[in-house]
DNA sequence: TCTTAAATCGAAAACGTTTTCGATTTACCG
DNA sequence: CGGTAAATCGAAAACGTTTTCGATTTAAGA
């Protein structure tokens, strides 16, 4: 490997001098810088980025931990964040907690231990306690949540308004003429839940429309099973409901195939709404109207405001931490219908 | 932040031995050892990974790049090299060709000049020509391919026998009484549609069945849209036909799906095998009869592969290719049915 | 008590870069 | 040609670690 030192031996220079002929410093004249550049473009020269590291105090990497790869969410949230990053010529390092707190708290230390210029984060499930934070943020390493956040902890912040886009799900089945409208929601912990829950709580309130609880189902693991598991107790229970707002996609691809398979119509007798527009969701039969999250723009944004905080921790300006709200969009699809 | 220097100045002892303490050297008394190790964790210090990679001449760290993140197969495959690295201590880098050969270069620039301990790879579609990979073998950087490999390229590689898991789907077609299959097949240039196709072909062939190339559809995309598009053609050009192996799970999604819009009945009229097994296969009615293609396995053999090779080279060691085939089984669903 | 071996320590170089600051050279002008 | 300013260069320190090799101390044996 060639180094800066080899380049002013040949040329007969000192180090330094190639160093700034390299680095467009004005007190170099333009032959040499010419030289130089010629050599070091001869030599194949390329810059060891861990004497680069060591020196300037960065390595123009940061760290990413999501709770599950294997999602079309979050492997979208990566997408955006690696192009956007790429951009700015910073790597990305991904990690996954697997929706274990013990994990999520060693993989933040893991990343620190290797120096990253910062840090993209999306909670795992587990999560409850937020100490594992506090070293990120004493050691002034820049830290943005997305999608899973910690609202107490001190930091810039992306997501969706869960609250608002479940209330558009509900609203649009009130809309096209729903009056018993059920809610498969997810566990109790994830802020997410409770948030899509009260949305939907919400919608039927505005619209002068009952909340029966029992038309609310809590669902533990959020599976395709139980998606058909709680869609055969629905038509057990209440054969009056005509409309479903269902936490997740995979859940209502499940609900719509116990439906299917009992005879019951979708959309005609019972219209469906998901959430998170998965690739599924334009693929089964019916296809399904559901809320669109943004997962590459989400990453994107992300990125973006944690670049600017580590220009901004760079030039020792004072950073701000931002909240920043995606809009989601309903995707209406066959699954829903006007009721005439 | 705290470094050597400053536990050696705390105990009134050298640096080298403060270093030699903690990395547990014969030469250290175990007085000061505990003495070391108790301050530094008083202290809370953290070496700095800059120094030490310079130092060594290694970050740990290794590159991976794909061609497009969103989707279940290359996400799984990133679980599992992300799962077996963090094992061995390792962080991946992840990257994304977006199936261009101008990106895949310059991705292969990025991870050299970041001095990456060794680079994974799956070949971007446009990939033709292989020049890109004589300054990683060059430079003696560990590269291990896998799934969509250049044969070509002395280096290590993982694949699944595309070939055998083809035939392995037509063969069960056969078996259950099809006489006249059909194929869709990829467009010319991956390997992998090749191989399918052959193995498709050979299958007919060792089971005395006709091969009659009407049969075989070419699709440029791979796409829902296409898969849809195709299956009608294929009502409209053979009545006749009782079976199709499909390329891809997307594509037999939608051709399930126009079969379904068009009254053709699946499996009884015709069956359907797809190939992947996407997360989409099992919940789609009905559900897709397909191949297994192993990505998380996948993931953790090529990693395997790199790490070993990165410690032999560090060992001095002679490093020596390995071709791993990965098995894939045929998963079978609703939408193939004995034909009776 | 002396010798020798073993145990324990530390100085210093090296990894390759960036950057400060002083030194040297060149150019220019009267 | 002398003087000054501008242009150009380079020595050296620093980033924090690892490791070699020699120095010093301690323990053991006679």
């Amino acid at each position: 490997m060639v180094t800066l030192k080899q380049i002013a031996e040949e040329l007969g220079i000192s180090i330094t001098t190639v160093s700034k002929a390299l680095k467009e410093y004005p007190d170099v004249s333009k032959k040499t810088r010419k030289l130089v550049r010629e050599t070091a473009s001869l030599l194949n020269y390329k810059p060891n980025s861990f004497a680069v590291n060591l020196r300037t105090r960065e390595s123009k990497t940061i760290g990413l931990i999501i709770p599950e790869i294997v999602h079309h969410f979050f492997s979208s949230v990566i997408k955006g964040i690696i192009s956007q990053a790429e951009k700015k010529g910073y790597l990305v390092i991904t990690l996954q907690s697997n929706e274990s707190y013990e994990l999520e708290k060693k993989q933040i230390d893991l990343l620190l231990s290797k120096r990253v210029d910062g840090i993209l984060i999306s909670l795992a499930n587990e999560t409850a306690d937020y100490k594992h934070f506090t070293e990120i943020i004493e050691q002034e390493t820049p830290l943005v949540m997305f999608d899973k956040i910690a609202k107490v902890v001190k930091c810039s912040k992306v997501i969706i308004d869960d609250r608002k886009a479940a209330y558009k799900a509900t609203a649009y089945l009130i809309k096209i003429g729903c009056k018993r409208i059920a809610h498969f929601r997810g566990p109790l912990l994830p802020q997410n839940s409770i948030d899509r829950f009260l949305g939907y709580k919400q919608a039927l309130a505005d619209h002068d429309l009952p909340y029966d609880s029992s038309l609310v189902y809590l669902l533990d693991d959020m599976s395709f099973e139980e998606g058909k598991f709680y869609a055969n107790q629905l038509i057990k229970d209440h054969k009056d409901v005509d409309g479903i707002f269902i936490n997740t996609d995979l859940v209502a691809i499940g609900a719509i195939t116990e439906f299917n398979k009992k005879g019951v119509k979708v959309p005609e007798q019972i219209n469906v709404v998901g959430f998170s527009n998965w690739s599924m969701a334009s693929v089964i039969s019916p296809s399904l109207t559901t809320i669109n999250q943004p997962g590459f723009e989400m990453g994107k944004k992300a990125f973006k405001i944690l670049y600017k905080e580590i220009r901004d921790k760079k030039n020792k300006k004072i950073v701000s931490y931002k909240d920043v709200v995606l809009d989601t969009t309903l995707i209406i699809r066959e699954s829903t219908k006007k009721i005439i």
